[in-house]
DNA sequence: GCGCAGTCGGGAACCGGTTCCATTGGACAA
DNA sequence: TTGTCCAATGGAACCGGTTCCCGACTGCGC
């Protein structure tokens, strides 16, 4: 209720000089200064942020749009954006990007235009090419999280290099039989993920003279999308693979429940391998190359700050490879011999 | 960059009737109404809530206060909460009450002070008098989820009759060495559901007789929390227990996955029950007393919306109890014989 | 024919900050 | 002493909508 208007009144001065006392921009005698500061916490002065932005055309406030917080990296990435922005005392509006066509048009056409949001980030959301330049043509900043995305600022870990990675391991181990159980190619909204993780496989399968046609077998991206996968694929001891590289830590998981359910002993008969860094990873024993979501999270917010920044507006879109750590823990080991 | 001046010129009448045109507030002629909605559009205006929102006093934006969006249950929530804001075209500004007094003061005073939101969701948050009061002194209506808080609207299940019932069902298959793994008592930031679930545990247990002093070890509320609790508990075959209550699904899981690495077959040497219906709890064949996150979150903000209607500001605090659903599955029978 | 109700539209004030511009007075150099 | 520079401050415009108030016009009842 109290204006500044009000705080000026109390302290015998203009309404701008309480203005430039209070956000120190400006020149304002010490004294004056702290009688305006006096005046203000008198009346538990609290500066409206919407008059301030329509002022300043400043909201400090980030968008996010992401598809799900319900799933393990997202959740990360958002702690991590979120923690990042109220240390940078920014404001966190949260767009959750459902599948349905025309809720996601609404949102970028009638939400994100509307001048609430100093700058977006996408998280594992693949903008279109009409998305991007809606929201270019409003100077927004813009990065994404998870992908390339043409014309934005992107952050991710090299998915198909990750899996190649994984699955060389399993080869260097001596396996022969190994089969990639990941995400739905077709799936909405994902950042080609899916389809990079199981190049990246069939690259390593290739390169070995590996290649077979039953290398993959597309599953929910969960532990129990793992689980079923895991039971459809291990139950044939005839065509059992003897190494899986999973499409992320999940999905490991839940082939790893479903191998103990069938009685096959892992690694010993089965070596599994994740991407992720999954909290639980650790407790089953995964090997996994571990992507860090938060900090990923956080470097996102550092790049929308520079772009954000009086002299940031002329940086270049930066396209960074986030590093990853291999982690190896009891679920890989060389094939069994009798194979 | 267009305003609603612009419009108002391309269409030939004044920034009033463009306004009131387009708010369709007020008189306002067919045909005037049409000529200003395609100027409006010719021009691809969008009007700036910011401006409205200082004109009006209304954000049309809620905030969400919440200590975790990485747990199922909080991140359940926050899904149902997101989903019914945007269908009542709301926005979600979202902050992470961190375990930091400092932090968690400077959202309350700094953040959600400044007119940015027109009401407050707080959920697994027990706020304190000094809170409320300060949220309440701005006018805005606040609901919390999870637990009771003197003075607002508050939405959870029964907490202590939930333990109960599960606990009394556990009695009635025959086990006479129930255990409960929940929650530190002194956690932070709780709304005191560890200590509800717990006395509703020893309240069967006294109802029975069966009180004992072995009856409660504090975990975390995750799944390793459950496995490190579950293994100790466990590990001493002159002690275990025969049936676990324990505070959350994911504490059962744990303990379910702690009794597969001890050989302990569940159910027939170990009862595990949970509560929350987790997604994993199908896969865990867990039986459980589900909740329902998403429903608790899409009803916090039809509690939020009627307080925001024109007529909804003398509504009176109310108390709500959340229903919930026994399922149960395979991780429940009776207690070995050889007990 | 007059008055009143109801419709339509414009002008201006307003929400609550920020910032440009002009003014003043003091310090200091010439 | 006079001119210049700069710190300090007030007045007013401005951001972009909303809404109050008022005047004009139409239609209708008396």
């Amino acid at each position: 209720m109290s204006a500044i208007a009000d705080v000026a009144r109390l302290a015998g001065v203009s309404k701008s000089t309480a203005s430039r006392a209070l956000s120190g921009h400006g020149y304002v005698s010490r004294e004056t200064r702290s009688r305006v500061e006096r005046a203000a916490s008198e009346i538990g002065y609290v500066p409206s942020s919407i008059a301030s932005s329509l002022a300043t055309g400043l909201t400090r406030n980030v968008g996010v749009v992401i598809p799900f917080v319900n799933r393990w990296f997202f959740a990360e990435v958002l702690e991590g954006i979120e923690s990042a922005l109220i240390t940078a005392e920014y404001d966190l509006t949260l767009y959750r990007l459902h599948d349905d066509a025309e809720r996601r048009q609404r949102i970028f056409d009638y939400f994100l235009a509307r001048k609430r949001v100093d700058a977006v980030i996408a998280v594992g959301i693949s903008l279109s090419a009409h998305e991007v330049r809606s929201l270019n043509s409003l100077g927004k900043p813009i990065v994404g999280i998870g992908g390339d995305v043409p014309a934005i600022s992107t952050l991710s870990i090299d998915d198909a290099s990750a899996s190649r990675f994984l699955t060389e391991h399993l080869v260097s181990l001596g396996h022969t039989r190994i089969m990639h159980l990941g995400g739905d190619q077709h799936e909405q909204m994902d950042f080609a993920v899916h389809a990079r993780r199981l190049a990246g496989v069939r690259d390593a399968l290739a390169a070995t003279g590996l290649s077979h046609s039953h290398d993959f077998r597309a599953v929910a991206y969960s532990i129990p999308g793992g689980y079923a996968g895991g039971l459809a694929v291990l139950s044939d001891p005839s065509h059992r693979p003897t190494a899986i590289v999973a499409g992320c830590d999940e999905i490991a998981i839940g082939v790893i429940l479903a191998a103990h359910e069938l009685g096959i002993d892992v690694p010993s008969q089965l070596s599994v391998v994740g991407i992720d860094g999954h909290v639980l990873a650790d407790m089953f024993g995964l090997t996994t190359l571990e992507q860090h979501p938060t900090t990923q999270g956080e470097r996102a917010v550092r790049l929308i700050m520079d772009r954000l920044s009086p002299e940031g507006s002329q940086l270049d879109n930066e396209r960074i490879t986030m590093p990853v750590d291999f982690i190896v823990r009891r679920s890989t080991t060389a094939p069994p011999r009798a194979s």
